[in-house]
Order: structure tokens, then sequence, then C-alpha cells
RNA sequence: GGGAGCAUAGCUCAGUUGGGAGAGCAUCUGCCUUACAAGCAGAGGGUCAUAGGUUCGAGCCCUAUUGUUCCCACCA
């Protein structure tokens, strides 16, 4: 062990990154395996879609599941990340449809076994694009134990649960109005509507009346589907049209004579108060036609076109492979318009309808229309056949699992989203018109309409003892991400690793998905598993461009995860997304963000380098208290601070504060100063204090690198193994802990003190634009003398100093001058004799400047103390802090009085 | 219509039980100081959106307002 290499001079990440990344992999460090004694840690990944490519949103998921998992492991759990793949029904089946058609191809042609033996070789071929990709962030994921959605096991639980929901009842078949879109030609759920604002018309149509003979006008925004309207709709309370009730309008264009209803659908307020009633067409129509009986008659064909005489007899054909709902709705034979799509079917019947004189008004109105989440076009309501989950009782447990706090969404606010969904819940619509996914477990017998559900490949009917026909649909495939927590751990089956992983701890995942999937996943889980399937959904947001602006394919502005890691590392992409991010907000990704990234790994990568420089040691062992110096105990000090920070956002998913708080300790105080003031006794050789300082400095880089290792596993580890370790991987290696014999707050102290001399020292004789190189000798006038002995090294290679001297105080004759600098610490004045350089007149105007600040402090601290109901009411420790600060003013203040005495 | 977030230095953002405002980048000054110029040492820069309130004390809690982003529902 201990093969110690050397570190190149400057930091390469694509030197060693993947080199590290398959030997952990080879090591096996991914893979937990179950032991009892240790406390099991479950994280279960996102599943990316298969036709998916590694972005920023992903870069950002897998980085913060890796930092908890990292963390967890090598704090002594039994970690198990589960990685896998969904199979994303509708976007995969888009993939395979397009590349057939540039073959010439459809679905029809090849069929459907055909179409999913193209589909399954297209996963084959492109479904392992992202897990590669993930790799190379540095995801510790357990790649023995990768997942599919629709491999075996998956397939099975999705079976047990629509037979186990279908025989409870809460699974259901029946003619809705559903989210239908044209272009993608299947029905989708609420959830995946998306609303966008679009630019339209409001058309003010005129209806004769049959009865009166009168013109009723209506407005509507979708003048197409006037050819499926049954009915038109008045409100019973409306005394414009209370002469109207029980008559009928003509239906301009097919001159259909159709009634005229009362319903509370008509609001008087708007509009003219007549609504046309398409029922099959709008949901709101839907209810309307239910609550008169109206029939449906629908227009549209499932593709977005007019239907016609041909797709009126199609509709037998269509229930025969039961992809329709044949039955309920009529189909119209639009005539004229038959075959038009509907955007061009607009456009002409507004021109028959104004060469009628029957369009009185076009009214521009930006209104908002549903879209289809996928393929951004517009859904249409349709009423067909399909399967829903009855959503109310599932929903109820639901609710009570986070309400009672058995699972918490951090931040907090996440769940009233939640909530407010889950108790507005409508059913769920499950059954897809696709053929890649799980097929639904459900057959038809066509000679007596008996319906069986069952987990068996085929089906008899019971009745009549014909050979039964499965449904053709398939489900949504949330459906099965749904049981992804268990589904994944063997469930049905009670397998060991799903009584030992499961109920998983933390969930993490991006706002936009907490309706689709994460709701999904908590009522599933508590109905089949009677267990929430995760403690904590930690929440992150959206990575924005440098503008701001959600990064899209359209917009061409999306940032490519895997070039930044090609020009700058895993380890600097993973500090830029973790770094300043909190929960639930979005962050932006910008050049800045990952340079300082890339920066930070380098000052780490080269603080790395001196260390190694410096160490004759090959084992690192922390000396005696006795043997440490002041500089010593001060790290350790400030390193126990950093791990107690640092676990304490991490255990509260601040993985941001965590980073940032290792960032500081890093490069502020462990760089910049504790380095620093080693320089001296790493340049001795074979003295007791050489010894001293390379074991510290091992010591608490060691520490720094574990602390960092979630968050940069591979710099981390390239230069744990450069170093002496004791564990072959830092990967396996113990998370630190607060070390309560680390308590040197009193040598700290001394330190602080010397530190902060030495940098008002630096800053006087920057103001005064003196060299580094002109040496001064530095007088400090202290009644702490004990902080600075000793220090002189430091002094003179941090503050430029010749000598130094200390003591309680000196007289003119010691400095040897009249006009030495003068400057004012809380513990000490120090003297600068630069009497060439000193302008008298500026040096004056300075003390006093700082006399009057002090006053005003003292002043300020006098105030708050004498108010008595600030120390009667405020804690005794604030008190206390103020009287100790208001102690220190005042000895400032007459340590810069004396200086100002000294200079008249 | 219902709900939520955000508004802090020139820019991007942290700031979790209320106790004197922070970082990175940018700007300015000076430095090749036996790791690092992807660096070092300094400096400047903020009425914490506005107005009230609670409190001894408010960036933080409450109310209202403005601007902005998002979610849900509905819009014939």
């Amino acid at each position: 062990m201990n093969e110690q290499h050397e570190l190149p001079k400057t930091y390469a990440p694509g030197e060693f990154e993947e080199r590290i990344y398959k030997n952990w992999c080879e090591k096996g460090y991914f893979t937990p395996h179950i032991d009892k004694k240790k406390k099991p840690f479950t994280i279960v990944m996102p599943p990316p879609n298969i036709t998916g490519q590694l972005h920023m949103g992903h870069a950002l998921d897998n980085t913060l599941q890796d930092i908890l998992i990292r963390y967890k492991r090598m704090s002594g759990f039994c970690a198990l990340w589960l990685p896998g793949t969904d199979h994303a029904s509708i976007a995969t089946e888009a993939k395979v449809v397009e590349a057939m058609r540039k073959e010439g191809l459809t679905k029809d042609d090849v069929g459907r076994d055909g179409f999913l033996e193209r589909t399954w070789a297209w996963k084959r071929q492109y479904g392992g694009r992202i897990v590669s990709q993930l790799k190379r962030m540095g995801s510790s994921c357990d790649w023995t134990r990768e997942r599919f959605t629709m491999d075996e096991g998956c397939s099975e639980a999705v079976k047990e649960v629509f037979v186990r929901l279908y025989d409870k009842g809460l699974i259901y078949r029946g003619n809705r109005m559903v989210n239908w879109c044209p272009t993608c030609v299947t029905s989708i759920s609420d959830a995946e509507v998306e609303y966008e604002d679009k630019p339209g018309n409001f058309y003010h149509l005129l209806y004769p009346v049959k009865e009166t003979g009168e013109m009723l006008e209506l407005a509507t925004t979708r003048p197409e589907t006037m050819l499926g309207d049954t009915a038109v709709a008045i409100n019973a309370e409306d005394p414009r049209y209370a002469h109207l009730h029980g008559c009928h309008v003509i239906l301009p264009l097919i001159n259909k004579e159709i009634p005229i209803v009362c319903d509370e659908h008509a609001d008087m307020t708007k509009g003219t108060g007549v609504v046309k009633i398409t029922p099959a067409h709008d949901p709101n129509d839907y209810e309307v036609g239910q609550r008169h009986n109206l029939p449906m008659v629908r227009v549209f064909t499932y593709d977005g076109k007019m239907t016609g005489a041909e797709d009126k007899a199609a509709a037998d054909k269509l229930f025969e492979r039961g992809t329709a709902a044949v039955g309920e709705p009529e189909v119209l034979d639009c005539g004229k318009y038959a075959g038009m799509t509907t955007t061009e079917a607009r456009k002409v019947i507004l021109e028959d309808l104004k060469a009628a004189g029957l369009l009185k008004e076009v009214e521009p109105l930006a209104h908002n229309v549903g879209t289809c989440y996928r393929c951004h076009q517009v859904i249409e309501p349709m009423v067909s056949k399909q399967w829903f989950v009855k959503m109310e009782p599932l929903a109820k447990s639901a609710i009570a699992a986070v309400r009672e706090g058995r699972t918490k969404f951090v931040p907090e606010r996440f769940e009233k989203n939640y909530f407010h969904w889950m108790e507005n819940i409508r059913d769920w619509c499950i059954s897809r018109q696709l053929w890649w996914g799980h097929r639904i477990p459900a057959f038809y017998c066509d000679e007596c309409d008996e319906v069986v559900v069952t987990k068996n490949a085929s089906a008899t009917c019971p009745k009549c003892g014909a050979e039964m026909r499965q449904d053709p649909d398939t489900l949504d495939t949330w459906f099965s991400s749904a049981l992804w927590p268990f589904s994944t751990l063997g469930w049905p089956e009670n397998t060991e690793e799903l009584s030992y992983f499961y109920p998983t701890n933390t969930l993490v995942t991006g706002y936009d998905i907490i309706t689709f999937w994460v709701s999904r996943m908590i009522f599933s889980a508590l109905e089949y598993t009677g267990k929430e399937p995760f403690d904590t959904v930690l929440i992150h947001g959206l990575v924005r461009d440098a503008k701001g602006r959600k990064m899209s394919k359209s917009l061409g502005n999306g940032i490519d995860p895997l070039q930044i890691i090609d020009q700058y590392g895993a380890d600097a992409l993973r500090f830029a997304l973790a770094t300043g991010n909190s929960p639930g907000n979005d962050m932006r990704f910008s050049d800045e963000k990952i340079e300082a990234a890339r920066n930070f790994a380098n000052k780490l990568w080269n603080a790395s380098r001196f260390v190694r420089m410096n160490l004759t040691i090959d084992k690192v062992a922390l000396p005696a208290t006795e043997m440490l110096a002041a500089e010593d105990k001060w790290i350790l000090t400030a390193f126990n601070n950093a791990v107690a920070g640092v676990r304490n956002a991490l255990d509260n998913y601040e993985l941001g504060i965590a980073l940032s708080t290792l960032y500081d300790f890093v490069w502020d105080v462990f760089c910049d100063w504790y380095i620093e003031l080693s320089k001296a006794r790493l340049s001795e050789k074979d003295t007791e204090g050489n010894l001293v300082a390379q074991n510290v400095i091992a010591f608490v880089l060691d520490g720094i690198l574990k602390l960092l290792h979630p968050f940069m596993p591979f710099i981390t580890e390239e230069i744990y193994q450069s170093l002496p370790h004791d564990n072959e991987s830092i990967m396996i290696a113990e998370y630190p802990v607060v070390n309560s014999s680390f308590d040197f707050a009193e040598d700290a102290a001394h330190m602080e003190r010397v530190i902060a001399a030495i940098r008002a020292i630096r800053a006087r004789r920057n103001e005064m634009n003196v060299p580094p190189s002109r040496k001064a000798k530095i007088f400090i006038a202290t009644k702490y003398q004990s902080s600075f002995e000793g220090s002189e090294a430091f002094f003179k290679r941090l503050a430029s100093a010749s000598e130094l001297a200390i003591a309680e105080s000196f007289d003119a004759a010691a400095l040897s001058t009249d006009d030495a600098v003068q400057i004012v610490t809380d513990s000490a004045t120090v003297y600068l004799p630069m009497a060439d350089l000193i302008d008298l007149e500026k040096e004056k105007a300075r003390l006093t400047a700082e006399l009057a600040k002090l006053d005003g402090e003292i002043e300020r601290a006098n105030k708050k103390l004498s108010n008595e109901s600030f120390t009667a009411k405020a804690p005794a420790a604030v008190v206390e802090g103020e009287r100790a600060k208001l102690a220190k003013y005042i000895e400032n203040r007459a340590g810069v009085a004396a200086a100002l005495a000294k200079l008249q």
C-alpha cells in the first residue's frame, strides 16, 4: 500500500478521472453488501429516459445524489444508490416512428411485434448512452443493480399493481373526456397538459332561432367545433333569453336543429351569455351534455383532421382494434370540410359563415391553450374509452403521510403544492394509444363482452370459453415510474434487499416533476407496500443559462455537461453546480462559475503539491498535544469547526452551504494562513518542529480531502493516493468527525492576535505603498505578550519584518524615533519606524478619524447597555458580548488617543 | 381566479431558530514572496424593493404596495 505517485505540476483532470472511476468500479466500492450491523441508506435515482442525453438538469440532480450517498457511505452506512432508466413510452415511440418514417415505413406496416422489435433494438443501441454519461460525472451508483422500467421485475410489479387495483375497484375503464394529442396520436393525462398563452380570436357567431326567427349571438374561440354542436346553452336566470326556453336553433352550415338548454355553465356576465355546446370536444360541454342527455358528435379525427364519410365507416374498424371509443360519440361526415386539418377548417368555416352573414364580429383575444408536454402541439379534448385510476381513496393516505411528517419535503414549501394537487385530484388516465410500454393486462371477449384482468399472458373467456383479445394499449410511463422505489428492489417478492433497503431515504428531484412522479410514488408505495417510499424529498430547481433563461433546444442555449467535463473536469462541474445552490431554487450556470470551480480545484491541487514536496514521513500521526505549536492548535480548532459546520449542513441538506464552508476553510484558512505559517518549520531540516509541522499539515490536508470527497471525488482521490494514506481508497475512508480533544480555544486566540497584527501591518504598508522588499523592524506593545512570543518568524515572513520587539510599551527612545507609524489592533499597538515615509498630517488625520469612529462605537454600545429593557430582556450572552465589545472599544480608543498624542 | 418563489455590492448569488451585512466575479492599488498569475497582499463598493407593524433589537417575523418568475384552476 501507500504507493504514492508524483503529482504533475498542473491540475489536469482529464489525466486521471477516467482511470479512477474504472478502478472504483473494479474494486466494487459502489456495491453495498447487506450488513445487518450497519444502517442502510438508500437513494433511488430518478430514472432518466433512454432517449435522453445528459443535460445540466441530470448533472445537478446526480451531483446532489452523489454527494449525499458518498457522505453516508463514508459515515458508515450501508449506502445504496440504485440507478436505472425509464422506457419513456411516448418519447421513445416517437423516435422510432420518426426513424421508420425516413425509411418510408409506418407502425402499421411493420405491425406491433415488428415495431417492438425495432424499439428494443433502438433501446439496445442508444439506451445506455445516458448511463455512460452519468458515469463521467463520477456517480457512485451500484451499477450491478441497474434497472430498466420495462425489465422483467419491474414489468411484473406493474402487472401486479394493475390487477390489485382493478380487483379493489380502483382501476376502471370508461368513456371520458380526455386530453388528446393529435400529433402523438394518444391520450395524455391532465398532468401532461401544459398551458400556453397564445394569441387567438373570439368569434361572435349568429345562430338563427327556429321558433322566433331571431338571431342568437354567441362567441367561441374554436369555430371549427361548431359542426359538433348539439345544443346552445343559456342561463335559466337570464332575463334576456327567458322567452327562448324550450326553443331551438338551426345550426348554420349543416342546417341541423339543436335545442336551447338552460344550464348553469352559461355565465350571464360573459359575452352574450349564450354558449354553444360541443359535448364531444370540450370538457365543460361534455358535462353539460351529460346533464342534459345531449348526443355527442365527434367531428375531429384522432390525428387532427375533420371527419369524413370514411371516418364514420372506419369507426367500426377502430373499435375492433380497441383504440377508439365508438358507441358513445357519433361521427359526423363533415362533407366539404372533411379531411381538412382543424386549422384549415377554421378558416373555411369562417369564410362560409361570413358569406352567410353569420359572423358578426372577430375580437382579438389572447388565451390559454392546452398543449402536449412532449410535442407542444395543441391538444384536443376528445371523448374516448380509456382506463383510469380512481384517485380519491389513494390520495387520502398520501396526504396523511406528508401531513404527519413521515415524508418531508425540503424545502417545506413544496408541501403546499403537493397538498393542493392531492386535495383537488382527478382520476388519472393511464392508458395510452402506444405500443412501446407495459401492455394493459386486460382481455376482452368479442363474443360476450366479458372483461378479464389478469397477470397471465392470455385468457379464455370464463363465460363463453372464447379466446380473449388483450387490450392493445399500454400504460402511462409514470405508472411504472410510480413503483420505482420498490419495484427495483424486487417487489412484489419479499426479497432480502427490499426488507433491508426499503423504505428508501432521500429522493432527489426537481420541482417540475413533483406531481408527475413524487406524488404518484407516495400514494403507490403506501397502497402496495404500506410504507412511505422515502423519508425526505430533496427538491432542487432548474439550471438556467447565464442570462437566467431556461435551457432549451429551441433556444439553442443549452450547455453540454460533457463538454464542460472535457474542458474543466467533472469535479469542477460538480463544484459549480453544488456551490451556492440552495434547495428548491433555480440557479444560473455561467463561465465565471465554472472557472471559479476549476480555480478552486487548482488551488487544492497546488496546496497538496506543496504539502507533498515537504513530506518526508510516510505515515501520518498527530503529535501529542504538548508538542503542538500555537498555529497547529489554531488550525486543528478551525478544522474541527469546519467538520462540525460541514456535517451539520449536510445533515440538513444544505449542500451549498457545506461546500462554501469547505471552500473558505481550504482557501482562506488552510492555504492563505496555515501553509504560510508552517513554511518556516517545514523548511527546517531534521528538527522536532519540522516533524510536528509535517504531521499536522498532512493530517489536516487528509481531513480536507475526506471532507471534500463527496463533492469532488476525483481530485480528492488522486491527491489522497499521492499522500500517506490508510485506506485503499478515499471512497471507503471514514468521514471526519468532530474531535473533542481539539479544544484549544486559548491557543487559537493567541494566533488570532498575531494574525490580526499581521493583517493590520500589511494594510498600512499597502496604503503607504511600501514594497515588500523594504523590511522594517516591528515593535509590538501589548499586554498579551505571550501571544506574540515565538511569532517572530511569522512577522518576518508575512509582514516584511526585519526584527520583532515585544514589550508592554515602548517609549520614543526605545523606538529610536519620534515618527513611527502606529497601528492599533484589538490586542496591541504596533509601531513601524518608517520616519521617511510618514506624512504627519495624513497620519494625524487617519488617527483622528479612527478616534471618531471608536467614539461612535462607544456611544452606541453605551446607549444600548444603558437601555434597561435591553439588559433585562436580551439573552445574557448577547448582553455580555456587548459589554466585551464596549471594553474593547475603550481599550482601542485609549491606544489610538495615545498614538495621536505622540504625534502632537 | 387560487397559491408560491424571488427582489441583498456593478454582475451572479449565499445568509434556517431575530443579536452589528458575506462570497465569487468585476473594479482599483501593489507584488514573480522557495505550491498555485487558474496566484499573493490590500482597497473601494450595500437605507438588504417600498410603506407600515411586532420587538429592547428586523435582511430575517406580520400586514399592505410595487416589480418579477413560476405552479394550479378556468376562460364557452
